[in-house]
DNA sequence: TTCCTGCTTTGATAGATGTCAAGTGGAGGC
DNA sequence: GCCTCCACTTGACATCTATCAAAGCAGGAA
């Protein structure tokens, strides 16, 4: 069950993984996390952490145990969810390439406040508790790498904040058309024909409501010129559907791409 | 309209400022985020905040304003909040003493993620951005500041997730439930009289309802043995609310005082 | 191809919640 | 003591959403 392909990438001598480190070496720089990171210093985290291969719906680890790894999506996707004493689910977060989880991982005895568990096969690059540990304690060395953690963090935050403010202010139809022009990434006029990254059920509990509603919703959003086969989705015209969306938010340009104003 | 009384604390000679200011060297070690500071770093902190004074109602910041000051709360109560385009507001929380809020005062450039009104006479004391990124920069010899600012920000984002969990799957009945049980604190069985601690129609919109809905939430209460007068709140056997209240949350004993499992 | 399984859609219904409107009651001002 | 204002409550209603049940549909296995 458990079973998964393990990566070490500490450097030995085995030509192969060298030209993977340096793949991975690429990716790191990609993450604004560690951006500014000298080569000397991409090289500790690669020496310590491992890429691991992941089959779909495996699970990662449950909610309270003790955060020994801070992950990183190199790719697929990932569930992060609660489960309420009677049973439901709540799905805190669906994260993919480049996102990262597992952040009490940096605290001395944190633990996971959620379960994890991949949706999709996937690869994980994971960095242990202590080596997070480490760099929090050279902070300066490795770039600020505390301070940058925690605006990261205080970004995540944020969205969380916008996202109960969609759940308390927004109906369902409304939140998946959000959901919709998240999708639609740098495209912001005309039309557009995309995929859903993941089961509707999915999209559905992320969203906070149940896949009847969320179908129902699909249905309502026909009137706003959304078109919806199967997994694809065409958006007739994205400005429109902006407007009617968008109005019943309080997000700012910084939070959210769609906003137009500052 | 800005008017406000504001006590500088940096050291001048004057005796009734110096034990005022021994009043809030005390205060500021009772925060878990100054507990560990030497008596030479509170000095300092204390050298570069100001503690001021201010009247019901009065704003102390707009969302997207440069956060220019970390607050933390000596007295009274804060409300945070954001405005939605089609004129709804959102309470993105409501905070007490011993609270504090506007961590982006410790980014380099970083602004409020929400606007700030005291909705009560209230004390705060107020820390400079650029103190705060002093501390930041010298993390080590402030106590590890920065590591236990980020924890502190894990927690709230913590919260916030279960916050939005409450929205998508409790009723209103059972989050005013969730509400008057952590009024309790302490106090864990029995029966308990207690008020309200700010005005009703905030209390509603804290927990993402109208103030009708939260009117009659009220009465559907009664039911499980909870009395209401006015401000006033009698629970009569509060192991029977928690009973009827927790089973619906996936809260565990550390997120929340009433879970009782671990 | 055909069957089978699981996701998705649709329908019917009950309950929950926002909205608008009207009424109630308490605190403070005169 | 009375009045006014404002918060709160109550009622009526429309809408939204979850739930349960059943039908539709797509993709994989045989």
């Amino acid at each position: 069950m458990e079973q998964v392909l393990e990566t070490p990438l500490a450097a030995d001598d085995n030509a192969g993984k060298n030209s993977a480190k340096e793949g991975y070496r690429n990716f790191l720089k990609s993450i604004l996390l560690f951006s500014g990171f000298t080569d000397a210093c991409i090289g500790k985290v690669l020496d310590k952490a491992r890429v691991k291969k992941y089959q779909k719906n495996q699970s990662l680890f449950f909610i309270g145990d003790k955060a020994d790894f801070f992950y990183i999506i190199v790719d697929g996707w990932v569930k992060l969810f609660r489960e309420t004493r009677d049973g439901h689910e709540s799905v805190v977060a669906m994260l993919t390439n480049g996102e990262m989880f597992g952040r009490s991982a940096v605290l001395k005895n944190g633990s996971y406040p959620y379960s994890g568990e991949v949706v999709t096969n996937a690869e994980l690059l994971i960095i242990p508790s202590d080596f997070m540990l480490y760099m929090a304690e050279h902070h300066t060395s490795f770039d600020h790498f505390l301070s940058k953690f925690l605006e990261s963090g205080l970004s995540v935050s944020n969205q969380k904040g916008l996202e109960a403010e969609h759940l308390a202010k927004m109906t369902s139809a409304q939140r998946v058309g959000c959901f919709m022009l998240k999708m639609c990434g740098e495209k912001r006029e005309g039309s557009i024909s995309l995929h859903f990254p993941y089961e509707k059920s999915l999209v559905a509990g992320r969203l906070g409501m149940t896949p009847e509603t969320f179908s129902r919703s699909l249905n309502q959003l026909n009137g706003l010129g959304v078109e919806t086969n199967n997994s694809m989705v065409t958006i007739h015209n994205i400005e429109q559907l902006k407007i009617n969306i968008c109005e019943h938010c309080s997000a700012t340009r910084k939070e959210c791409s769609l906003a137009e104003d500052d």
